[in-house]
DNA sequence: TGTTATT
C-alpha cells in the first residue's frame, strides 16, 4: 500500500499498472489487517450526501479486490461493485463506487477521470457520478405553486438564481396548472442554488404549504411512483393487505363475497352485515382474532342464543337509526321489520323477530371461522390461482349528487373499509378517507361516489347517525366546490 | 369537504 500515494496514482499509466500487478496480495493484507486512520473496522456507513460514482474503462481481469486499494487512496469505500453480466457473469469492465464521505468522491473523481489509463485499456479510467445519481441534474420539480401563476411567474422567481433554459407549468388536459412546475437550469450549481434558497422559503396564495423546489424526479423514480399509485389504488396499503400483500387482500374480498352470499338473503345483504363482515373480517385478520372494533351501542340486539360477549360490539341495527327519525325500538331489542331502511329498497328483508339476522350470523360465521382455521386467511390465496385484474379507481368525484362527505369514521378505516360500508348502496365508483401525511393516521373523514345519485340518498338515508362506539356517522352530500362562499 | 402534483 506504501506504494499507492496520490502522486503515483496521479502519475503516469506505469503508475497504476503497479497497482494492478501488486494488488492481490497487498489488498489481503489490508483488507484483513488495516483499516483506514481513523476508521475503526466497523460497518461502513456513508453521508447522506454521498456519490455513487460510476467507474469505466476498467480491465476485465480486475475485481473488486484488486480495484479497492487504487480507490482507497481518496476515502473509505462504503461500497464498491464490478459489473457482471447477469447471467454469463463476465465482467463489464465497469463498476459502481460509493464512498461514506461525499469529499472523497469528489477527490477521486478529480485525481482519476480521465486521468490515466489502466494496463490494457485504449481509454483513460472515467470516474463520474453515476447515471443514478445525476438527478436530473440541473432540473428541478416546482411544487405548491399558485395554480394561477404562468410561466413568467415562476421564471421571476427562479432567475436570479442563474439562467433558465427552460420552464414548464404542468397543465391538465383543460389547460388548468396542476399548481407545479418544472425548471431547468444551465448548472446543477444553479439549480441547487434554488433548492436552498427557494425550498420551503414562502406559501404562495391559496396552496396548503409551503413552496417545494427539489430536483425532478429520474425516470426510475417515476418508476416506483406509479407504482405506489397503482398501488394506492388498489388497495393494497390497507392494514389487511400489509398482513397479507395484495394476492392475500383479493382472497380476502372473494371470501367475504362468498360470506355475503350466503347470508345475504335473496340476494340483498344488509349495510350492517356488510360493515359488520368487512369489519370483522378486518380485525380477524389484523389481530389474529376477532376483536372488539365497535363499542356496545345504545340498546342491545342480541338475540337470544347468541351469547358470545363479542356480538355486542357489533353495531346492531338500532344502533342506526341514531339520526334518521326511524321509528324506535322496539321492546325485543330488534327493529321493527322493514322499518331500518327507508329508501325503498329492501336490503333488510322481513324476517321473524327471534331468528338471529343476517348480521349476528355474518359475524359468528366469521367468528368460527377465523377461530377454527385461524392459517385459512394466510393460505385461502392459493386457491385463486392468478393475481387479480387491476381496475385503476381513476375517476374520483362522480356527478352532482352523486359525491359524499362522511365524517366521524373510526380511526383505523381505509379507503378500503369506506368503500366495503357503501357498497350495499350502490356502485361505489370511488373511496377515499383522508390521511394526516405526517402522521399517516387518519383524520376520521373521507368521500364516497356513487355512479347515481340515487344510491347516494339511500346511503344517507341509511348511514347518516349510524353508530360506531361512541360516535355516529355523519353521512351528506359532499358541498359542491364554489358553495358557502360568504362572499 | 377530493390533499403533495413529475413533461
Amino acid at each position: 500500500m506504501a506504494t499507492l500515494t496520490n502522486g503515483q496514482v496521479d502519475g503516469t499509466v506505469h503508475g497504476v499498472g503497479v497497482v494492478s500487478a501488486s494488488t492481490n496480495g497487498l489488498v489481503n493484507g489490508l483488507n484483513h489487517s488495516h483499516s483506514p486512520a481513523g476508521c475503526p473496522a466497523t460497518i461502513p456507513m456513508k453521508d447522506h450526501d454521498a456519490i455513487k460514482l460510476f467507474i469505466g474503462q476498467i480491465p476485465r481481469n480486475l475485481d473488486e479486490k484488486d480495484l479497492r486499494p487504487l480507490f482507497e487512496e481518496f476515502g473509505k469505500i462504503y461500497e464498491l461493485t464490478v459489473l457482471k453480466d447477469r447471467f454469463t457473469g463476465m465482467h463489464k469492465g465497469c463498476a459502481f463506487l460509493t464512498y461514506c464521505a461525499r469529499e472523497s468522491a469528489l477527490k477521486a473523481q478529480n485525481a482519476l477521470h480521465e486521468q490515466k489509463t489502466l494496463p490494457g485499456m485504449n481509454r483513460p479510467i472515467q470516474v463520474k457520478p453515476a447515471d443514478s445519481e445525476s438527478r436530473g441534474d440541473r432540473k428541478l420539480f416546482v411544487g405548491m405553486l399558485n395554480k394561477q401563476q404562468s410561466e413568467d411567474d415562476v421564471r421571476r422567481l427562479f432567475e436570479s438564481f442563474g439562467s433558465i433554459e427552460e420552464c414548464t407549468i404542468l397543465r391538465g388536459p383543460d389547460g388548468n396548472s396542476k399548481g407545479c412546475a418544472f425548471v431547468k437550469y444551465s448548472s446543477h450549481a444553479e439549480a441547487q442554488a434554488a433548492i436552498g434558497a427557494l425550498h420551503g422559503s414562502q406559501t404562495m396564495p391559496g396552496a396548503s404549504s409551503s413552496l417545494v423546489v427539489k430536483f425532478a424526479d429520474t425516470d426510475k423514480e417515476r418508476t416506483i411512483r406509479r407504482m405506489q399509485q397503482m398501488a394506492g389504488q388498489m388497495g393494497i396499503f390497507n392494514p389487511m393487505a400489509l398482513q397479507f400483500g395484495a394476492y392475500g387482500a383479493y382472497a380476502q374480498v372473494q371470501q367475504q363475497a362468498a360470506l355475503m352470499a350466503s347470508v345475504g338473503q335473496g340476494g340483498y345483504l344488509s349495510p350492517m352485515a356488510a360493515f359488520a363482515a368487512a369489519q370483522m373480517q378486518h380485525m380477524a385478520t389484523i389481530n389474529g382474532l376477532p376483536g372488539a372494533p365497535l363499542t356496545p351501542t345504545s340498546g342491545g340486539s342480541t338475540p337470544p342464543g347468541i351469547s358470545a360477549p363479542t356480538v355486542t360490539s357489533i353495531p346492531s341495527p338500532i344502533s342506526v337509526n341514531g339520526f334518521t327519525g326511524m321509528p324506535p325500538p322496539q321492546a325485543n331489542g330488534q327493529p321493527p321489520a322493514e322499518a331500518v331502511f327507508t329508501n325503498g329498497i329492501h336490503h333488510y328483508p322481513a324476517q321473524s323477530p327471534t331468528a338471529a339476522d343476517p348480521l349476528q350470523q355474518a359475524y359468528t360465521g366469521v367468528q368460527q371461522y377465523a377461530a377454527a382455521y385461524p392459517a385459512a386467511y394466510g393460505q385461502i390465496s392459493q386457491a385463486f390461482p392468478h393475481p387479480p385484474p387491476i381496475i385503476p379507481q381513476q375517476q374520483r368525484e362522480g356527478p352532482e349528487g352523486c359525491n359524499l362527505f362522511i365524517y366521524h369514521l373510526p380511526q383505523e378505516f381505509g379507503d378500503g373499509e369506506l368503500m366495503q360500508m357503501f357498497l350495499p348502496f350502490g356502485n361505489v365508483i370511488s373511496s377515499k378517507v383522508f390521511v394526516d401525511r405526517a402522521t399517516n393516521q387518519s383524520k376520521c373523514f373521507g368521500f364516497v361516489s356513487f355512479d347515481n345519485p340515487g344510491s347516494a340518498q339511500a346511503a344517507i338515508q341509511s348511514m347518516n347517525g349510524f353508530q360506531i362506539g361512541m360516535k355516529r356517522l355523519k353521512v351528506q352530500l359532499k358541498r359542491p366546490k364554489d358553495a358557502n362562499r360568504p362572499y
